[in-house]
RNA sequence: GGGCGGUUAGCUCAGCUGGUUAGAGCGCAGCAUUGACAUUGCUGAGGUCAGAGGUUCGAAUCCUCUACCGCCCACCA
């Protein structure tokens, strides 16, 4: 038996392993493409989307990094002058709630901090755990370039960030207004639509006296300020009531005048078929009033609280105040009945559940229309970025048909700052504050996804960077399906409005990553299962894989543990294949590698033949079949057929069919731990250190040439 | 109320543009095996491809409807 390293006559162990071949990798340079060998000339590029800098890497994280990083390996090694640009996202609201709540556990509210001081908190804590995200990419293999590592905040990212808001604001597609916005009252910021919810809910339902007509709400707490009475133009039942007709009514705290009004958007099968209006705190009624130019008032305050409208109810929070209410419209004759178990569907903010108090609130809003338009000019009509799964597309279009204009104002200090000021009605929009005295700067900050969405652009170098010229638009844009209308429609209205091009060529949306059972990984639920955990316990090679194998396009995934051990199990027989081939051969004699029998070259050509259907379903990111079809040919072909095959041919008096046989099962092998390598990177890597020299192209698997 | 996805072996899922006896992993049963590997090998049981209808020489694969499951969107006060 030929000399064998020491380590492969023991099983493989994946821990004392990945670190150190990770290590070898980021010391070749290879993940920066300016560092790669001269054959890599055409551009591939991909973006990591930004996680979050505030906690560890979740299994979707995982997921994402084990297909792209395939694909970025596969391209690599077929010679593309590879990109793959980490980095990670401030992420706005979202991190500073993470942030609160670890100050409520510490005893401490954020309302007992500056806000200065507040900020630098938590780009302390982001910082903090930004690093251990990045441990944890690594971890798991990720051949990213890390030199051109960027943090949503670092300062030209967001300089970039403010001067497309002043060049959208100078092009009239930014506008301040006064529009219904989602209020979060508890922690004071206003929220954009992607950034809420509803939940199903059961609530009182109070019918109430207005004057002639029954109304209906769920509010009471609202209504005092009601003064127009709104039906359906065709509704007969009101056909005697003309529109701006007078009604002299008595109303909770008096008597009032109220208004008729006539609009089509009153449902007529809906109750009595006439409502009154809310205009400050409801979108339907806002729009209403809106058409036919009425008042808005505001009833309660930003905190909760009534306004002087409510009389003697003024100050109190609504909720204390909404059973005082009921209680004077019941003695005062106003209650008509109440339906105790109405359900209907509540707007609350998705990431803490907080219920949304629609308000009306000046904001800085982005006019959709003109870049909805170039994206379905885009998407639609030119056909220009190819989505996975293909109906992704649909979804998409459907929101782009459907866009409303986008708030982007928030009221956190964890973020971009806005660059405005004010000075009573004036505003100054700008990079620099503007000279005179008074000025008030903008205390808001930007929507998280105002400067997420530039992020092809911003990472790259737009306007003038060398990255910018080489890899923009990028060939792929991997993401999770539930940012097919918040991330990636940005994305591509900020590509081609600034970039004049879409940002990236295909876009592939994966599917959710949920437990064995699968039910959504919550930390609430306690099922979340972390991919550095997995990773330690079984490899990441074995995570990888078990991400990759038999998960379709865009489906969703349980990951379960069992099979992440049987990928365990391969990785051990890999290892094992590689003992066997390198001491059954290691003897061999050196002259020969390249011509075989005429029955081990028909071998070699249905190798070929595996190949070529790999690198087809690479090319059309059909991971999960081409990693099902690598890991069958190892284990049920390669090991099981022709390794069994081989010993009586190895064993036995024929020479010249001994020396062809073991030429082919170094060949075979080499092809083999080629093809596994985008999977499982790092055995990979491994055992090609351990391969003799003549049969490789080069010191280093991940830049080594393609089987194909 | 709209839209989308799914329903294939006990479990988790593959099966591309329709083409001979429908596949994998895990699990299960039996056998083997101490010179690559028990993190093993071989063999096997197990499916009227949700149901109905249609197109076709031929459908798990295309069309229609139905029934469940799941997801997303929506200003019914």
């Amino acid at each position: 038996m030929a000399d064998l390293p020491e380590k492969l006559t023991k099983p493989y162990q994946p821990n004392e392993t990945e670190g150190r071949v990770y290590k070898r990798w980021e010391e070749s340079g290879f993940f920066n493409p300016d560092k790669l060998p001269k054959r890599h000339k055409e551009p591939y590029s991909t973006l990591m989307p930004p996680p979050n800098a505030n906690g560890r890497l979740h299994a979707g994280h995982g997921f994402e990094i084990a297909l792209k990083d395939a694909i970025i390996r596969f391209q690599r090694m077929r010679g593309k002058k590879t990109l793959y640009l980490p980095g990670s996202d401030h992420a706005g609201f979202e991190t500073q709630m993470v942030f609160e709540k670890k100050l409520e556990k510490e005893g401490q509210s954020r309302h007992d901090i500056p806000p200065q001081k507040l900020y630098e908190e938590i780009m302390a804590f982001t910082l903090e755990n930004k690093k251990y995200m990045e441990d944890d990419i690594r971890k798991l293999g990720t051949s990213c370039d890390w030199s051109r590592n960027t943090f949503m905040l670092d300062p030209r990212v967001t300089r970039r960030t403010q001067e497309t808001f002043v060049k959208m604001y100078g092009d009239g597609l930014v506008y301040r207004g006064e529009r219904i916005i989602h209020w979060n009252p508890k922690h004071q910021t206003s929220l954009s639509d992607v950034e809420t919810e509803f939940i199903e809910q059961e609530d009182p339902f109070y019918y109430l006296k207005y004057g002639p007509f029954v109304i209906a709400t769920v509010r009471p707490e609202t209504k005092f300020g009601d003064k127009y009475v709104v039906m359906h133009p065709e509704d007969p039942r009101y056909a005697n009531f003309t529109h701006g007709q007078k009604i002299e009514l008595e109303w909770i705290n008096g008597p009032i005048t109220a208004t008729v009004i006539k609009d089509a958007s009153v449902d007529k099968e809906f109750g009595s078929g006439v409502m009154t209006i809310t205009p400050w705190h409801d979108q339907t009624d806002f729009d209403i009033a809106e058409r036919h130019g009425l008042e808005k008032e505001q009833i309660i305050d930003f905190n909760g609280k009534l306004l002087q409208s409510a009389g003697e109810f003024a100050g109190m929070h609504w909720k204390k105040a909404r059973p005082l209410i009921i209680e004077k419209l019941k003695s005062k004759g106003l209650l008509v009945k109440v339906d105790e178990h109405y359900k209907h569907a509540v707007r609350v903010d998705s990431r803490t559940n907080v219920p949304i108090e629609p308000q009306i609130r000046a904001q800085w809003f982005v006019k959709m229309k003109p870049l909805t338009e170039m994206v379905i000019q885009a998407v639609e009509k030119e056909d220009k970025i190819t989505f996975i799964p293909d109906y992704q597309k649909k979804v998409l279009l459907h929101w782009m048909h459907n866009a409303i204009d986008w708030n982007i104002s928030r009221q956190i200090v964890w973020g971009i700052p806005i660059p405005a000021w004010f000075k009573g009605d004036e505003v100054h929009v700008g990079m620099d504050s503007p000279s005179g005295n008074d000025w008030q700067k903008d205390p808001d900050t930007f929507d998280t996804w105002f400067s997420s969405g530039q992020w092809p652009l911003t990472t790259l170098g737009y306007p003038d960077g060398a990255d910018f010229k080489t890899f923009y638009p990028t060939d792929l844009m991997e993401t999770g399906s539930d940012l097919v209308f918040k991330w990636v429609p940005r994305m591509i209205m900020f590509g081609l409005y600034l970039g004049n091009d879409i940002p990236f060529k295909t876009v592939y949306f994966h599917g959710m990553v949920t437990d064995p059972k699968g039910k959504k990984m919550s930390k609430s639920k306690g099922n979340v299962i972390s991919p550095v955990d997995m990773s330690e316990k079984y490899g990441a090679d074995a995570f990888r894989m078990a991400l990759t194998v038999g998960n379709t396009p865009g489906g969703t995934v349980a990951l379960s543990e069992d099979k992440i051990r049987g990928y365990k199990h391969f990785a051990n027989k890999v290892w094992n294949i590689t003992r066997f081939v390198l001491s059954s051969t290691g003897n061999a004699s050196t002259e020969d590698k390249t011509t075989f029998t005429q029955q081990d070259q028909k071998t070699v050509d249905e190798f070929k033949a595996i190949a070529e259907e790999i690198t087809e379903n690479f090319e059309t990111y059909q991971l999960h079949l081409a990693s099902e079809k690598t890991y069958h040919y190892i284990w049920h072909t390669f090991a099981d057929k022709i390794v069994e095959e081989s010993k009586p041919i190895l064993l036995g008096g024929d020479a010249e069919a001994k020396r062809s046989r073991e030429a082919l099962l170094l060949h075979l092998w080499v092809g083999c731990i080629k093809l596994l390598h985008p999977f499982m990177p790092f055995i990979s890597e491994e055992v090609w250190s351990m391969l003799p020299e003549e049969q490789k192209d080069g010191e280093m698997l991940m830049i080594s040439k393609w089987p194909m």
